[in-house]
DNA sequence: AGACGTACCTGACCGC
DNA sequence: TGCGGTCAGGTACGTC
């Protein structure tokens, strides 16, 4: 599910149906995932669920006893809202509702991580402190996104997908991202002037705003927590688009490369290296 | 600093 | 049908 479109879909998605409820019960898988479920959840029972938030792929479920429950959905993570019968494998975390519904945090692969925090300081917690603004966040701009790259020797595409730079990008936005700007992902950082940094950042915000419009990206098989899929997908540009004819008619196909071990989609005629 | 491999996991898919 | 290989929307760690 994983992306900054993905988690802001869910985030609202869960929101709709779990803002207010009370926890009148919950219980684990017991396995560990990217770090053991913790003890303390605990102290959600009989706690209402007070407000949503997210930070880069960072969720945050805030309870009314200044608890927050800070959740990352990893590569195969999901929130779902389910029955009460209903129940799946790879489900690591049942909150049961006074709705009666469930919210459900189901990860097969196990990348995911859940930790409670206190509300009061969740962003400064050791598990995001290090991670910097939001792509969303007006602090993501231009200004900063030069100062924060100009002497860095890395690719433009690892740059993208360095959390401690921006938060909430990944590797299918960050080929998108790429491609929007007409810069190659393999282009090094320290070289990209003042000028396309605001092409960067000004296209990373309109791609995600509009993949969140679009409940974000479904592959495969995943799904919203109401079951819708997201549509994003549809509208690649670059991303799992390898052979296929690049869209700004150039006469060139999509090339698929790696970039530090991760699929990297462009084309080689658009996005210039220069 | 950063490139690179490896590790953490399960499941889907493909070729044989 | 089964088996082995590869790949997957993420991140952390060690090593060079």
């Amino acid at each position: 599910m994983p992306e900054l479109p993905e988690v802001e879909t869910v985030s609202r998605a869960v929101e709709k149906i779990a803002l207010g409820k009370k926890i009148i019960n919950l219980s684990t898988s017991g396995k560990k995932l990217r770090r053991p479920i913790p003890e303390n959840l605990e102290l959600l029972k009989n706690q209402k669920i007070i407000n949503f938030s997210r930070k880069g792929k960072f969720l945050a479920i805030d309870f009314e006893n200044s608890k927050t429950l800070i959740i990352h959905l990893g590569m195969s993570g999901n929130l779902f809202i389910k029955e009460e019968s209903s129940k799946s494998k790879h489900d690591h975390l049942i909150l049961k509702t006074c709705s009666l519904k469930n919210i459900v945090f189901n990860d097969p692969r196990r990348f995911g991580a859940i930790k409670l925090v206190n509300t009061k300081n969740w962003l400064s917690d050791d598990i995001l402190k290090n991670i910097g603004p939001d792509a969303l966040e007006s602090s993501f701009n231009a200004k900063y996104f030069y100062e924060q790259i100009k002497n860095r020797k890395t690719n433009l595409k690892s740059i993208l997908l360095n959390q401690k730079i921006v938060a909430g990008i990944g590797n299918i936005y960050a080929s998108e991202i790429c491609f929007e700007s007409k810069i190659s992902p393999l282009k090094l950082a320290f070289k990209i002037s003042p000028e396309s940094c605001e092409k960067i950042v000004s296209n990373s915000k309109m791609i995600l705003k509009k993949a969140i419009s679009l409940g974000g990206s479904s592959l495969k098989d995943y799904a919203n927590p109401d079951g819708t899929k997201g549509l994003f997908q549809n509208h690649f540009k670059a991303f799992n688009r390898q052979n296929l004819n690049c869209l700004n008619n150039c006469n060139s196909r999509i090339e698929k490369i790696v970039i530090s071990g991760r699929s990297t989609f462009f084309c080689s005629t658009c996005q210039k290296n220069n």
